[in-house]
RNA sequence: GGAAGGAUGGCAGAGCGGACGAAUGCACUGGUCUUGAAAACCAGCGGGCCUUCGCAGGUCCCGGGGGUUCGAAUCCCCCUCCUUCCGCCA
């Protein structure tokens, strides 16, 4: 949730909002309502200290005061209940407002939409485009079984099968090995979450016709473990020494890619579910521009391990998600569309998340918000799209890469006809 | 899924309608004492919000939400979680 008296105060905050695609007139309305609210509630508080002081004078009285001081109270109560009435649906009003209101987009952000993002940085070979796109060579391979998915499951399902399954165990083991190297805590999330811990990570309101909903159970599917990461500190206050608290977490992620249809339909480059390697850093609120370098130092070593050329952006402001001020995107080079596609990304929230999440740091200058970060480490199906085409060769066969060796056990795998 | 009990400060644990933001113990921090340490003693030892330049004041919080009352940690209702017993189960 964003910070109301910044949005107040500073002109820069504000306008980052807006950045964001919000019109000035909405944050006005909200600025306007919180002014009343503030009014209210200096009111409610005024007459509950009366109320309090004459319910503490009954105590002391004597018995024969009594029948008077409680009658005098309780006509004292009427207007205190109206006044928290008003005060108590202003307030609603307001955080029905505010909690749709994105963290506004750092100054570092680039404006415009999604082609507006600025290259940061290019590196690796892009090689000539393989014989066989990474939907055809899944299927040569006998690796992804999408007929029987989209039978049995809809679109946008896939089985993954035979070493690709050793690959992607493979990539699980590699990451998960070298980030807890690195001194991230590893964790197995849920993947079921309730509503408030959708809403405590920054990804309700905005984001929730993309989520799979389990109305039966109030429950709701990740798209991302982030999530439920998040919410391994909700309500906690750090020690100024034990931050950074970096986790490294494994879960299948679902999403519905609601708004996304005709696009990216064959393979699994784009499917409803996938497992995923994250990393998720809860740091000092000092800490955390550079804590946002760390993980996308993280994202480019296991890349550049991989062997996959890729290129680091910054995604311009209109693009970013609601919670994220600032979020590089990893892309890689996929020979067969000859273009960048985004691979993995990390992003910094700021205290946007933890505000709702009430996560704080103890210093000497009293308790502050704590930053939180996201990075992905691996989307695991997602990464073999990219391996399917930058390994293999032109008789078909798949060349391990190095970092995946000791995981898998294979260096060349031949198709089988 | 059925039955019973429970949830109080970092932890343990009292309070069960009136000066309770909450006894007491432990832990923690500072001080006295000591060559140093320990022990002992003294003091401190929640969080949020609002007003204020500041001093300070007010308000809310005893799992969460509602209700009764002049007044709720304490009474009532709902929810969540935990424990025990039974059933089921990877």
């Amino acid at each position: 949730m964003i910070d109301l008296k910044r949005l107040r105060d500073e002109e820069i905050y504000r306008s980052g909002v807006i950045r964001k695609g919000i019109e000035p007139e909405l944050i006005d309305d909200v600025l306007k309502r919180e002014e009343i609210c503030r009014k209210l509630l200096q009111e409610v508080e005024e007459l509950r200290s009366q109320q309090n002081a004459a319910s503490k004078d009954i105590g002391r009285a004597s018995p024969e005061e009594r029948d008077e001081k409680i009658a005098a109270a309780s006509s004292m109560k009427e207007s205190l209940q109206s006044k928290e009435a008003e005060y108590s649906s202003a307030a609603e009003m307001l955080d029905d407002l505010t909690i749709a209101l994105p963290n506004p987009a750092s100054e570092r952000c680039p404006d415009g939409g999604e082609e507006d993002y600025e290259v940061i940085e290019t590196t690796g070979d892009c090689s000539q485009a393989p014989p066989m796109n990474h939907s055809e060579y899944g299927e040569f391979m006998d690796w992804v079984e999408t007929e029987k998915a989209s039978e049995n499951m809809g679109s946008r399902f896939a089985y993954l099968k035979n070493e690709a399954v050793l690959l992607e165990f493979a990539l699980v083991q590699y990451v998960m090995s070298k980030l807890v190297g690195k001194g991230f805590t590893p964790v197995v999330t849920p993947v079921l979450v309730r509503e408030e811990m959708m809403i405590d990570a920054g990804f309700f309101p905005t984001d929730r016709n993309q989520v799979y909903e389990l109305p039966k159970d109030d429950l709701f599917l990740t798209g991302t473990s982030e999530v439920a990461l998040a919410g391994l500190h909700r309500g906690d206050i750090f020690e100024e020494v034990s931050l950074p608290a970096r986790y490294v977490g494994y879960s299948s992620c679902f999403r519905r890619e609601a708004g996304t249809y005709g696009k990216d339909t064959t393979g699994i480059f784009r499917v409803h579910q996938f497992d995923k390697v994250e990393m998720f850093s809860f740091c000092n609120p000092e800490e955390s521009w550079n804590e946002l370098e760390v993980l996308r130092g993280i994202e480019q070593e296991i890349l550049n391990e991989l062997g996959l050329p890729h290129r680091v952006i910054l995604v311009a402001s209109g693009d970013l998600g609601a919670p994220a001020a600032l979020k590089y995107d990893c892309e890689v080079w996929l020979p067969s569309e000859g273009q960048y596609r985004e691979l993995t990304s990390c992003s910094n929230y700021l205290d946007f998340s933890a505000r709702r999440m009430r996560t704080r740091v103890k210093s000497a200058a009293g308790n502050q918000l704590a930053h939180t970060l996201n990075g992905t480490a691996c989307a695991i199906g997602r990464t073999l799209v990219f391996l399917m085409e930058h390994c293999q060769q032109s008789d078909g066969s798949f060349v391990v890469p190095d970092a995946l060796r000791p995981f898998c056990n294979l260096e060349v795998i031949r198709p089988k006809q």
